[in-house]
DNA sequence: AATATCTATGCAAACGTTTTCATTTTCGAG
DNA sequence: CTCGAAAATGAAAACGTTTGCATAGATATT
């Protein structure tokens, strides 16, 4: 028994060729246009590269057409709760179309984002995702130079420079905002991550100060807080602003940090939304059934990564459309128990 | 002004030669054994390849070299907590080595495992890290048979059939069981996730079985509730469980599960740990802050994922290490406030 | 000064596919 | 049957690197 094996001790299509009796050209194509071989021989191909246990190299593909079959998402940080559900859905996605996914975080360092993505086009992916619109020109000149398709994901913007697909983040800002306001609310306390290298945060705060102006409220500029996106720190934040003078109502930057006030108040035993209302943006996993639930905006991750991994997908195959376009996708207000009308003597 | 750009409208490694006046293969050397090329010419490829704008192909270099450069990961799911902390640390730490990774979910579906270890194979991976022990033997001897490294990580096991780095799950469990068993809890309702493809889960409920049995307590079957790892869904079955008749104490399978049992608590107006005690394990995100703090046992997730990615661009560039050895990680009880003795009348 | 060693570089053959173009086979119509 | 078109296949040239071997200087050794 003649072993046919290449370098690596695994069967190449060569093998595979000899096996079946056909040309390694008939093999390529039984895989990538199988119209083109007679059922007949597709079926003795099949067995042949069953039998060999025959796994083909895409790489080595790839280098003769155009297509790695591999994608990329640059996010923030893998690790919050934020973008996980983002992930997950791409790469679900991805899988669909039988493509694979490389993720990188850049933990809001946009010069390591430089380094990420320069290593993405090393690797030659057929298309690439980028959080937000905040970004340094370096990659995107790459990404544009080599006609990678790109796509902007999560946040949303009429004058995109970019093809995007996102939430407007302003209106989910002013949403929460709105909701305390009509309520009765006059003196929020506002507490939002750094907004610099974060043009999502930076909106829904533009988006809450809109509706607090709107209302001819003039906030005090100690009224604004910063937060990390962080639960431990969060809480500890909100526990400091409890010990000051406790507002009616927070409005946070996004459910993390949401959830570290609440988990604060029940700390410093003050009940939400007796003592406090709470408002959060995300909706992310828990935020339903935390005690009391978060009310907040739900912005639909799932749906954006659905949707990212399609037209990126669709996009490294039609070479056309240099013509940016953008897609919007709804976002909805919850209400849950975690607000309600401010009480006497608090604010 | 001549171009010299190949195809894909990008210089390539012949431009860069042409241009540093070099041969390609010095230019190749300039990248991949500095140290045999003189300073001087190493310097002039610099500057062409920076002039240029010269990105390399990793992957047809691949071709010839057998490296990709890109490592695998196969998680049961991206989207919880339990393993985004591994997944972010196994990525930075592979970014740290110059390798990207490739992460899969597979949401505890065996089957589909295989697929996407074939998929994986076919992007010619340099290695990959698997969750655990529960997998179909068609992955394994794919991996086996093309010689790539394949790690087990998460769970570790004396006698592991695969290198392993993860830390004792039944220890885990033994250790939270053992703390309420030891403050006087005498019926502990046990809520684990589904055993079957999780051995995770499996040994840390032997772990708690096994504390149970030391202390000559035969637990009733339907003592020991099965909960998916979904946090609502474990708040919904802890309620119900609050109608019946409402044990003193919790052990949770994993952290998320607690968290929906603390929950569930304050929705049911119970008192933690005055009307009952919980135990997680894992030692999430969030489980330090929620209110009462979740006692627990930490799993070093991190710890993990760095060791993880180093051991494995470790066995991909030597070649040896046929015999497999495992490396655990220690794990630390957390005692919280979501524990206590138990009280008169319950139970 | 001649020879032996290095060091730095170039040449050209891989690497495992895909794809163009040409050729053969098949099939339906006359 | 024969012919022409369509369908199925094969031969060989890519794809952009890396690397073994060979060569040419440079340096060290006698």
């Amino acid at each position: 028994m003649k072993r046919l094996r290449s370098r690596r001790g695994a069967p190449g299509i060569i093998e595979v060729a000899q096996r079946a009796g056909v040309s390694p050209a008939t093999v390529s194509r039984a895989y990538n246009t199988p119209d083109l071989v007679k059922p007949d021989t597709r079926k003795r191909i099949e067995k042949a590269a069953a039998d060999l246990g025959y796994i083909r190299d895409l790489l080595a593909g790839s280098l003769q057409n155009r297509f790695s079959g591999t994608f990329g998402l640059v996010v923030p940080t893998i690790d919050n709760a934020i973008f996980a559900e983002l992930i997950e859905s791409f790469a679900a996605r991805l899988r669909h179309h039988d493509r694979t996914m490389l993720v990188a975080a850049h933990g809001y360092d946009l010069q390591l984002e430089v380094a990420i993505v320069r290593s993405l086009l090393e690797r030659r992916i057929d298309g690439v995702a980028l959080i937000g619109f905040d970004h340094n020109q370096i990659p995107l000149a790459m990404l544009r130079d080599r006609a990678v398709p790109t796509l902007s994901i999560w946040n949303y913007r009429d004058a995109s420079p970019l093809p995007c697909v996102g939430a407007d983040n302003f209106e989910a800002g002013r949403l929460v905002a709105e909701h305390l306001l009509a309520m009765g609310h006059r003196d929020p306390v506002l507490l939002f991550p750094p907004t610099e290298a974060n043009d999502r945060a930076r909106d829904r705060l533009a988006g809450a100060m809109a509706a607090i102006k709107a209302y001819g409220i003039d906030l005090p500029p100690e009224r604004l807080r910063v937060a990390p996106y962080d639960l431990g720190r969060a809480k500890a934040i909100m526990l400091d602003l409890c010990e000051a003078d406790l507002p009616s109502a927070v409005i946070c930057g996004n459910d993390i940090i949401a959830q570290g006030v609440i988990y604060a108040c029940q700390a410093a035993q003050l009940a939400i939304p007796g003592d406090l209302s709470v408002v959060g943006i995300g909706d992310f996993r828990g935020s339903a059934h935390i005690e009391p639930g978060l009310t907040t905006v739900r912005l639909p991750a799932q749906r954006i990564g659905l949707t990212a991994a399609d037209i990126l997908v669709e996009m490294s195959q039609s070479r056309a459309d240099p013509e940016p376009w953008q897609k919007l996708v709804d976002i909805t207000f919850v209400e849950r128990g975690s607000t309600g009308p401010p009480t006497m003597g608090s604010g």
